[in-house]
DNA sequence: CGCATAACGCACCGTTTAGTTACTTACACA
DNA sequence: TGTGTAAGTAACTAAACGGTGCGTTATGCG
């Protein structure tokens, strides 16, 4: 009988205690809280009451304020690359594969505001949380990779220019959907035109597909 | 005698007490302070003791942290205005004014990093302290229809495409050096390689120039 | 079942924070 | 040269902050 009740427990996941589920809980709220603030403007307290876990857990699951905001900036990159790599920019006709990777960092940066506002700080604070982490340079590095690779089927199916640098690609391609995004609400004033409005969300890829397009494509 | 040294004090500014100048040191503190640090994170009492002024002169000019902020943030868009407006565009073949421009924004960032993060911070609180600032939007459309000129300029002498939009082409120029710079910190970790190292902007710079009349240049 | 361990909660700490009160002092102008 | 006003100062406050010490309780395992 009890060992049922434990079977039961442990399959609808329905434990009183659950250290993971309280560690995602947190990283959650974390998210949420670092995302709308900043680093310095995001608030312990908020985070520990968002996430219905207690101010102590999350000293004792990520040490401190940074830590928990390492993992939480951490995990967003791994995310996005994650999901880059679901890309099958092998397989399409380079021109194409160009413009799903074009499309497909403007709608991440729709879906996952937050990924922009944490990576913001990151950048205010020089980059001292990720500062040592090997995993993210060598996924991203293979990322580019993957690029450069693209760009080369592309030149030689004669589509392409050549002697197109992977990384200035890439940073290029962010750039032109990246900073539309961080600076939506200082553009929307100063422009007198809501950045976010679906009108202006369709103008504005089309903009930036015609923009990479003509920089790649002979 | 009492006069002639209140006309030198005047002519050599070495007064003691000088309102004009103390608001002057405190807006310079405020500025590096806030954009060091983003809103949160900038201290008041560092502002101060950087400014060599008390605190409680701060909040005399300035009324609240949120003021001294709004002020410097909006002197930073004016003065990046006012440059701008130096240029001149309006005499030069109309490619040389577009490279002229890209140029232009390239190094003011870099001779400027404050102005970014001022930006990002604002952006950060949803432009909250420039909502109402009605001299912003008028100096910015300004700036964009100068650009519609020299757009219309460049199609009638059959050098640039038709049917650009000068606001979107803005925000284009803008934002591929922007990025590159906001992001220069978690960007050289990331690609492990200096983004500021001469070699590495001058690459950026090229590029950039490259994209932008790709972009426009039939 | 019994028990070691890990999950969890409460109440508290020392420090720092933006902002203020109450005062003194220099200076422009008559 | 006297004086009203604005510039400037020091010491303070109440609240909020990140972080902890220490006790309690659920849970998985032998």
């Amino acid at each position: 009988m009890p060992l049922e009740k434990s079977r039961l427990s442990q399959a609808t996941k329905k434990r009183v205690r659950d250290a993971d589920a309280t560690k995602l809980r947190i990283l959650e709220a974390a998210k949420k809280e670092f995302s709308k603030n900043g680093l310095e403007g995001a608030r312990v307290d908020a985070i520990a009451l968002d996430a219905k876990a207690n101010k102590r857990m999350l000293y004792h699951y990520f040490e401190s304020k940074d830590g928990l905001f390492r993992t939480v900036l951490e995990r967003e990159y791994l995310k996005i690359r994650a999901e880059e790599n679901l890309l099958d920019l092998e397989n399409l006709p380079p021109r194409t594969a160009l413009e799903t990777l074009v499309r497909f960092t403007w709608e991440y940066y729709i879906a996952n505001p937050e990924f922009i506002t944490l990576v913001n700080s990151e950048n205010l604070c020089k980059a001292a949380h990720i500062k040592n982490s090997a995993t993210l340079k060598t996924i991203s590095q293979k990322f580019v990779r993957r690029i450069q690779t693209l760009l080369d089927r592309g030149v030689r199916e004669n589509v392409f220019r050549d002697g197109i640098d992977a990384a200035q690609l890439n940073i290029t391609i962010a750039s032109i959907n990246y900073y539309y995004f961080t600076n939506r609400f200082t553009g929307s004033v100063i422009f007198e035109r809501d950045f976010t409005a679906p009108e202006a969300l369709e103008e504005r890829i089309y903009f930036n597909i015609e923009t990479i397009c003509r920089l790649v494509c002979k």
